[in-house]
RNA sequence: GGGCGGUUAGCUCAGCUGGUAGAGCGCCUGCCUUACAAGCAGGAGGUCACUGGUUCGAGCCCAGUACCGCCCA
């Protein structure tokens, strides 16, 4: 742009507004180009990551906001370093979630998916995808994300579909997959089995039975203790501890299963809890994830009286057949008190399993389905964990996914639904055929399953890069480095990424897994859509209505994604951490804050002047010293994934280095136009925007527009400079004034001097050669050689300023401050005195530090004095 | 039952290998000082959950207690 409209942009804009630039500086990215890599360069020297897969029916939350700044903070800064960088995009077919909302919808229109059929519900749910499937890349747009969004996947995709049929066969050819009779999770409401990390505890209250079981003796009778009395019409068995006084005799007899009439073994099993109810454990395999362990155990039968609609099968005794699962309970109780079998019954809260996907109870049942076994290919992911090859940050994250994968179980990988990839098994009678093609000939019927998600989404690093073909984009960036998630995905996914990865690419699929913060609502729970305690991250983008959550107020502010991105950065500390607003707000001061020391830089400079280092003054070399610093200190916490440091470490330099001090201190040399002064403000300026790019990236992207000579995008990296370095003479230079201005402007203060006012004084004190003026300008002093008596003296580091008398000052508000500030000293000095008269002390503690206590002693004694 | 994390200012959170406690917001006082009033300057405010221990010295290390949260079985 001309410099004129730059300069007159520039002027009319004291407020940074974020609504207006960002989106479009996000055009601008989009169009460069700069997102989408060649893919060329080998992995080690390229940087890349893949996505954590959002759900193609999903939209952006609080969770996917922090996730996806993170990741773009790290692949900017690898991109400003001039590293080649690829953010695989992908999103995933989300079997179940995608299924749900699409059914919901033909509930709606009042149809269903069965009055469809299989093939037209696919199709539709194909263009359901196809309407709203982008709408989260949008949104990952807005926010900022520097994805690579020429180059997007879709888990469904022909080719992706290829690569997951060719892992199933392969697995099931080296015998990892295979087809079992076992008890799974059943999830009523989706009518399919889910995995066990799909099934979440809730509490429950629930009524526990006690009901006599007769013995087939005819004397007497066993009571057993039960929270689901339905699932006794499966019952095969009695189980009690074989250390159990009360029932050693009991075990090898029989009793009778009322209303059924079955005879029961009484067997003894150590998994049985003395203590529990009576001690005696009715035995459901069929309907009772122990019970159908001790079954196994037992070689007992497994009788199924619930199907997989929930009803009672034709297994129950004729009056119970059909009734749902509550029908039945209410039946068999209600039957059992006729016969006087209920010894009692009392109230009772336990944890119960419910789906996550529908919140229906789980029902344990036993059925066929395709299972994984992991032992094999969980032995070398835990290997390349404890061998440091892959790490968690944080690392106590290690044990967890050690603890897990150690005792890793068999993984249910079909799922009784019709939105996925279809299991690739053929039967013909007892036949059966696996391959990614199906068989020739007449008669065969595809597995109408549908496998896990997760088994899909868990080949996407290479998946995603085009194996099975060996493709230039494998070969650049696979392994990719990062893997950035929270936590609640470690097993689901992550976990499975790396067996995978190694499985197939012989490689780890990432070096690094960074596991952040979870955030919560600001009362302390999960944020949550339905108890309207979720947010929204675009309406603190652009702007929204306040969740009742919030006490005050009932519309967000646009805060912009620079100030939403640094917020959560900042937030991301801990592992939970509650949603704070105000961070938000800081956020935005920031960015305002930049924009504004930007203003007065780029229109106190000179068209052509140029970026370069070239320090005329101490403060000068200050402030490139203290820049290195930051620069220093913001990479590693970056390169630590320690982002909430970085993004105040970033508030911190800006504010209580560059603008509080830095800015004021050479303000009357920019006035003045001095070459050297605009050229090392650029630099630090453009310098500056670099370091905070990645985490604030469009606030300083549409400063560095205005940078006089700044040449294409600053996403894309900025020329080299001449190597910084720090200062330390500087730095005790400056940092002795701004303490000195600081005990001055606290003096003003308490002396009652009008802000405005300029005081007479006298400077006693040594180490200000080259920053009297500055002294003198920012503590509001005028200083003499005069020989007047001082009315007060402030002590300053290297001595003291001698306040002269004026007008100014109120000598008694002064005094109150000098006594206040004696006494203070006073206490210091006892204190350092006793410290430093310990014998203790002086014997056993490091002689730095005994030395350094002796310092401040002399020091406070000396300012003591002085006053 | 096993494991992990937390308890620091009114609120939300920092505090590196032990050396006299910090930020943002809120509060008080004064300033529209030609970058920024979404700003600037100054200030008040803390038995660091509790008990004991180690140490010359503990917010930090050790043991235990209480409460809160999460994960696994």
């Amino acid at each position: 742009m001309s410099d004129t409209a730059a300069r007159s942009a520039l002027e009319a804009k004291t407020r940074y507004d974020p609504s207006e630039v960002e989106p479009r500086i996000a055009q601008v990215w989009l169009q460069s180009g700069l997102f989408h890599p060649e893919p060329t360069g080998a992995p080690e020297e390229n940087y890349s990551i893949a996505i954590p897969l959002p759900n193609v029916t999903g939209v952006l939350h609080m969770g996917h906001a922090l996730n996806n700044s993170v990741q773009d903070c790290l692949i900017r800064y690898h991109r400003l370093r001039g590293q080649r960088t690829k953010w695989i995009l992908g999103t995933d077919h989300a079997g179940i979630g995608t299924q749900v909302q699409v059914e919901k919808a033909l509930i709606a229109e009042g149809t269903s998916r069965e009055q469809l059929g299989r093939e037209a519900f696919v199709e539709r749910v194909w263009r359901w995808r196809e309407e709203y499937g982008g709408q989260i890349i949008e949104q990952l747009k807005r926010l900022g994300a520097s994805l690579d969004y020429g180059d997007e996947r879709f888990t469904l995709d022909e080719a992706y579909a290829q690569a997951v049929l060719k892992v199933f066969v392969d697995l099931y050819d080296k015998g990892y997959i295979y087809r079992d009779r076992y008890m799974v999770n059943w999830d009523p409401g989706m009518r399919s089995a889910i995995s066990d990390l799909e099934v979440e505890d809730r509490e429950v209250t629930d009524t526990l039975y006690y009901i006599d079981y007769p013995l087939a003796t005819g004397s007497g009778a066993v009571t057993v203790a039960t929270v689901r009395p339905e699932t006794m019409l499966a019952d095969v068995a009695i189980a009690v501890h074989p250390d159990d006084d009360r029932y050693r005799r009991l075990v090898g007899e029989k009793a009778i299963l009322p209303l059924v009439g079955r005879k029961l073994r009484i067997i003894a099993d150590e998994y049985v809890k003395p203590d529990f109810g009576t001690g005696a454990l009715k035995i459901t395999p069929g309907h009772d994830p122990s019970d159908f362990e001790i079954g196994r155990r037992h070689g007992l039968p497994e009788i199924s009286v619930i199907g997989e609609d929930g009803r009672i099968t034709t297994e129950a005794p004729e009056p119970f057949v059909g009734m749902t699962v509550e029908q039945a309970r209410a039946a068999v109780v209600a039957e059992l008190r006729d016969q006087g079998l209920i010894a009692r019954a009392e109230e009772y809260v336990h944890e119960v399993p419910h789906s996550q996907r529908s919140g229906e109870r789980v029902e344990p049942l036993v059925s066929v389905q395709w299972f994984m076994r992991m032992e094999e290919l969980a032995a070398p992911a835990i290997e390349v964990v404890r061998s440091g090859q892959v790490r968690f940050w944080p690392e106590n994250y290690t044990r967890v996914y050690l603890n897990w994968m150690e005792n890793i179980r068999p993984w249910c990988i079909s799922r009784q639904l019709w939105w996925g990839h279809q299991i690739p098994v053929w039967y013909r009678g007892e036949e059966r055929y696996v391959a990614a093609e199906p068989p020739e000939g007449e008669g065969w019927e595809r597995d109408p399953d549908v496998l896990d998600t997760w088994f899909s989404s868990g080949l996407f690093p290479f998946a995603a890069l085009g194996w099975p073909e060996d493709t230039p984009a494998l070969r650049a960036f696979y392994p990719t480095d990062a893997l950035i998630t929270a936590r609640d995905i470690i097993f689901l996914w992550v976990a499975r990424m790396i067996m995978l990865g190694i499985e197939y690419r012989g490689e780890v699929p990432f070096s690094d897994v960074y596991v952040h913060s979870i955030i919560q609502a600001p009362d302390g729970q999960r944020m949550s859509k339905s108890l309207g305690t979720g947010i929204d991250p675009l309406d603190l983008i652009e702007g929204g209505p306040r969740p009742p959550v919030f006490e005050s107020g009932d519309e967000f502010p646009a805060y912009g994604a620079d100030a939403v991105r640094w917020g959560l950065y900042v937030m991301s500390s801990a592992q939970d951490v509650r949603f704070s607003e105000e961070r938000l707000a800081q956020g935005l001061q920031l960015t305002n804050k930049l924009w504004n020391a930007s203003r007065l830089i780029l229109l106190g400079v000179d068209p052509h002047a140029r970026p370069a280092p070239s320090p005329a003054t101490v403060e000068d070399r200050w402030i490139l010293s203290r820049l290195e610093r930051a620069r220093i200190e913001i990479d590693g916490r970056i390169e630590r994934y320690d982002f909430a440091h970085a993004a105040l470490g970033l508030y911190d330099f800006v504010y209580g280095e560059l603008c509080d001090w830095y800015l004021e201190l050479v303000k009357p040399r920019l006035r003045a136009g001095e070459p050297e002064l605009q050229a090392t403000l650029l630099h630090v300026l453009t310098r500056t925007l670099a370091i905070a790019h990645p985490m604030i990236p469009f606030v300083t992207e549409e400063i560095y527009r205005y940078v006089p000579g700044a040449d294409g995008l600053l996403a894309g990296g900025l020329p080299e400079a001449p190597a910084a370095q720090v200062d330390e003479a500087a730095e005790a230079s400056v940092g002795r004034v701004i303490e000195a201005i600081q005990a001055l402007r606290g003096w003003r203060d308490f002396a009652g001097v009008k802000a405005a006012a300029t005081v007479p004084a006298r400077l006693a004190a040594d180490g200000y050669e080259e920053t009297g003026e500055h002294l003198a300008r920012l503590a509001r002093m005028a200083f003499t050689s005069d020989g007047a008596e001082p009315v007060a003296t402030v002590p300053v580091p290297g001595g003291a300023v001698e306040i002269l008398p004026s007008d100014e000052v109120d000598l008694e508000g002064a005094e109150r401050r000098l006594a206040a500030r004696r006494a203070k000293l006073e206490a210091e000095i006892e204190r350092a005195e006793r410290k430093l008269g310990n014998r203790g002390f002086v014997e056993k503690a490091p002689p730095e530090v005994v030395a350094a206590e002796r310092h401040k002693l002399e020091r406070l004694r000396g300012e003591l004095e002085a006053l």
